[in-house]
RNA sequence: GGUUCCGUAGCUCAGUUGGAUAGAGCAACAGCCUUCUAAGCUGUGGGUCGAGCGUUCGAGUCGCUCCGGAAUCACCA
């Protein structure tokens, strides 16, 4: 049993690209564990509570005028990322001035009116003030009905969704447990820590001098309560590099409090997504939107296959289906084929290719046999010699017989490994063999009843096997294109 | 400064447990559609695998040192 977390976004503002990456591994990862034999439950923990939130709610209550998705069109999502840039920007303003004053830039921020008033937002929100809750509730509301857009249009799923308000307290408490068993130590101040200088690592603080929960007590809570629900060998954790020591601190602090599962917990650590001009800013609003991206993908698709003259004959709704496959395609592919512990540079003006070692390559290998099969029941072609055993391969059929043979053992290392990108990359090989092999030879046209037997059948198998390699990817396999 | 990760062709990347002349794609140039989808296929040019030392019959791959880049070491999440 192997339990994956990914995703995790913030309910402050809407997914971007560096999401995307998280959510096609951890969506990945989890079809390549399943399918190489394991039941894996795939989950998310929701990051709904805390100042950031508190930030888009304060700039909604002071410059919103009551506007909704529904008044305004928005989706809720970014209508709420709207409101966390407009806060920052505001707070810019102000502590421009004070900085102005004399102060220092951190100094500014920290005392500039509009930090003040978050923080009081959230006290009122840890207090449990009505209409402080309301408010949460209902603009949280917006931002999932606005992730589950995006969610469906990058065809992720999840199992069970954790919520980082239902975990904390757990967490809390098991900090307050494990303090009075003497796995932890108190400070003067009334703050608790973690020494793990044993382990050369620091002190790592559980709990603040007000008692109130961090990051790490949260996630404290979150694993247990996982592990409860579904005692599992593994616990996956695909999230990004930036918090390898957080990780660390995680599985040492739940080994110190006794919990011997913790040595299932893995942290699957990806690179960053960079734009040419260097790191997303999200409170700067410098981000490539992930619903933008996936428009953006699907529009140029669109465009390709107009200037190709293809799917002209197709009704309006089953030609967008299938750019949006292939523009998916080519996003999906351009990401896992990657190693996912590499920063990855991406660049929106050269955007994605469609030529080339590329999603959509592959999807048009698959295509082409689909259509050779769907030709060979039409025409009866495939009413060829059955028993095609005696039928000495070619070259090109070698080939790819030797990389179709390797599929079963390479869905095993890919889950051994963690390695979306093996999948890939053997995805764009055996597109690349069949490629030669359709070229150089002919399989309708072949003469001999049992070489062409031979040769359905060899295209029918790796038609199966890029269907399922591209699966496992979670990019789908139009029929044509 | 400590820790972790990365460095392979102009660009984006592969490189299986160490194995022979280091592979793709993009970009450039030259070809291939009366024949199963040309989003394809073929060819040309392009590399001191960051540098050095070591282990080995053999190193892009393993070890050490250095150089360059990224992340992190918060009473942020």
């Amino acid at each position: 049993m192997i339990v994956i977390e990914y995703s995790s976004p913030n309910t402050n503002k809407p997914l971007h690209l560096g999401h995307i990456r998280n959510n096609l591994l951890g969506f990945s990862l989890s079809r390549i564990c399943s399918a190489a034999g394991n039941r894996v439950i795939r989950t998310n923990i929701v990051n709904d509570r805390g100042i950031h939130i508190c930030k888009s709610m304060l700039a909604w209550q002071m410059y919103g005028n009551g506007e909704t998705p529904e008044s305004t069109g928005t989706k809720g999502d970014h209508l709420v990322g709207d409101y966390y840039v407009l806060f920052e920007q505001k707070l810019r303003e102000q502590a421009e001035q004070l900085a102005g004053g004399g102060m220092t830039p951190d100094e500014a921020r920290e005392n500039a009116p509009l930090m003040k008033e978050v923080r009081q937002l959230l006290l009122k929100w840890e207090a449990g003030d009505t209409d402080t809750v309301e408010l949460w509730r209902e603009m949280n509301s917006w931002v999932y009905a606005g992730f589950d857009i995006t969610y469906k249009a990058l065809g992720v799923e999840f199992d069970k969704i954790y919520y980082e308000s239902d975990t904390y307290k757990v967490g809390r408490e098991l900090v307050i447990k494990s303090l009075k068993k003497g796995d932890l130590v108190r400070k003067d101040d009334g703050s608790v820590w973690i020494d793990l200088t044993a382990d050369n690592l620091d002190q790592k603080l559980l709990l603040r001098s007000d008692g109130t929960a961090v990051y790490m007590t949260q996630d404290l809570g979150t694993a247990v309560i996982r592990y409860s629900d579904y005692h599992f060998d593994r616990h996956i954790y695909v999230v990004g590099n930036e918090q390898n020591y957080h990780f660390q601190v995680l599985a040492l602090t739940l080994l110190r409090m006794g919990y011997r599962w913790a040595e299932g917990l893995h942290h699957f650590s990806y690179g960053m997504v960079e734009l040419p001009e260097g790191k997303m800013k999200s409170r700067e609003g410098k981000v490539v939107d992930a619903d933008d991206l996936i428009e953006e993908m699907t529009a140029t698709a669109t465009e390709m296959s107009r200037e190709l003259g293809k799917l002209e004959d197709y009704s309006d709704s089953e030609r967008e289906n299938i750019c949006r496959q292939i523009g998916l395609g080519a996003l999906k592919y351009f990401i896992l084929k990657v190693d996912p512990k590499k920063n990855m540079t991406f660049n929106p003006a050269e955007s994605i290719d469609f030529n080339g070692n590329t999603g959509p390559f592959i999807q048009y290998t698959y295509a082409r046999i689909r259509s050779v099969l769907k030709k060979a029941e039409e025409t009866e072609a495939g009413e060829g010699e059955r028993d095609c055993t005696d039928v000495i391969p070619n070259p090109k059929e070698i080939s790819v017989i030797k990389l179709l043979n390797d599929f079963p053992s390479l869905i095993v290392e890919a889950a051994e490994e963690l390695s979306p990108a093996l999948i890939a990359n053997f995805c764009y090989e055996l597109a690349r063999e069949f490629n030669q092999f359709y070229h150089d030879y002919s399989i309708l046209g072949e003469e001999d009843k049992r070489i062409r037997g031979f040769r359905l059948k060899l295209t029918a198998v790796t038609g199966r096997v890029i269907e399922k390699g591209l699966w496992l990817l979670g990019i789908e396999a139009p029929e044509r294109m």
